[in-house]
DNA sequence: GCAAAAACATTCCCACGAGTATGTTTCTAC
DNA sequence: GTAGAAACATACTCGTGGGAATGTTTTTGC
């Protein structure tokens, strides 16, 4: 593999991935993918075989762009409550900074290829649903990590999972670029949006 | 507009509801919402203009079902966390009970029809989303009155707003309807989802 | 009970987009 | 520099599904 055909094929990943966001993964076509590239199919076809290729392709990026943020994260030795803090802030920052991929992958999860495609198809978005998997595990164990030592209190850690990467990926649905945002202006979302799941809404 | 033309109606959106959120809204076919109600086309094309006009009908019945949960909770004159917990397990209710809407709308809202329709399908969308829109302003609300009196503690209520609708909704992406789950059980996993969002997750 | 309108079923058209086949250019290896 | 392969562009096929046109049955108003 030359290093000018994995340049391109990342291309049209991110190309795939603008295209997906903006019009979901139907209505977007592959046609309209090359164009944005300046392209033509034939350039697309050469590097994928297929459209469900390029999805998979572009979720496996965005699942990647999550673990890269978070992983080094686990490293540090704090108590739960803090570490669950920074793991969505640092969370909340990918959202917004990666966010065609990541809107993406919310439009079709399990809802596309339900049936209608190949065994060989089902079998990578099978890996690629384990590997979201994996990533949603990590807050799952350090929530069950506060709970054994008393720092969190959650009725059912499986579900207070569910509430933070609920709340996390609904970033994906109202979050817009605005030109004049600076990275503080995102800290400030990911820092406060982090706080509210992990502290709550009530005065103390 | 005839009585059994209305049922004929609701059963056509009922039935597309679940197409939606089986196949997605683009390989959902017409075809197969009229074969799920042992119909043909002709049916449905005698109800509704268009696929597009299905998915807003759709829309409409969602939101609703969301009015008539939450709307008789606001009159309630108890504090902005208790109201808030209230008003946020009757949605979780409202999501599990109405799962096939719930699910359809998330798989487009603003995705789809991107410049594609008409001016006045546009105008239709326009109008719903101001909907969703007006449902999430009654949680503004009374995060707001929190906010004033002291009750709640939210570094913003718009976004608090989001973290709020976010992990709610959240639930239709998880929740998997089980033959052998009471009433309860769903009542449980509102009480605790409810409990979670407003509380949040540290030990008291 | 009888027009006429509503509520469908049947049949057809055609635009669109995924995938293919083939041609053309550019790069690379020797 | 020259095969040969990689990296595309161009041109075409073809299944599919939305929607229209038309036919048929059932209901409703009088």
């Amino acid at each position: 593999m030359s290093r000018r055909s994995i340049e391109s094929q990342q291309q049209i990943i991110h190309a795939a991935a603008v295209c997906f966001m903006q019009h979901g993964l139907e209505k977007a076509t592959v046609d309209e993918i090359a164009h944005v590239l300046g392209s033509t199919k034939g350039r697309v076809y050469h590097h994928f075989a297929s459209k469900n290729e390029i999805y998979f392709a572009v979720y496996r990026q965005a699942m990647e762009y999550c673990f890269d943020a978070v992983l080094p994260l686990l490293e540090q030795d704090i108590p739960a409550p803090e570490k669950l803090t920074r793991m969505a802030t640092a969370h909340g920052h990918v959202m917004m900074d990666t966010l065609p991929f990541q809107r993406t992958i919310r439009l079709g999860v399990d809802v596309y290829l339900r049936g209608s495609a190949t065994e060989a198809e089902r079998k990578v978005l099978a890996d690629l649903i384990a590997m979201r998997n994996d990533y949603e595990a990590l807050y799952r164990a350090v929530l069950q990590q506060g709970q054994d030592a008393g720092t969190l209190s959650v009725p059912s850690v499986a579900l207070a999972g569910r509430v933070i990467m609920g709340a996390l990926n609904g970033l994906v649905d109202w979050y817009r670029v605005r030109p004049d945002q600076t990275r503080a202006d995102r800290d400030k979302i990911a820092v406060s949006l982090a706080g509210l799941i992990v502290g709550g809404l009530r005065a103390d």
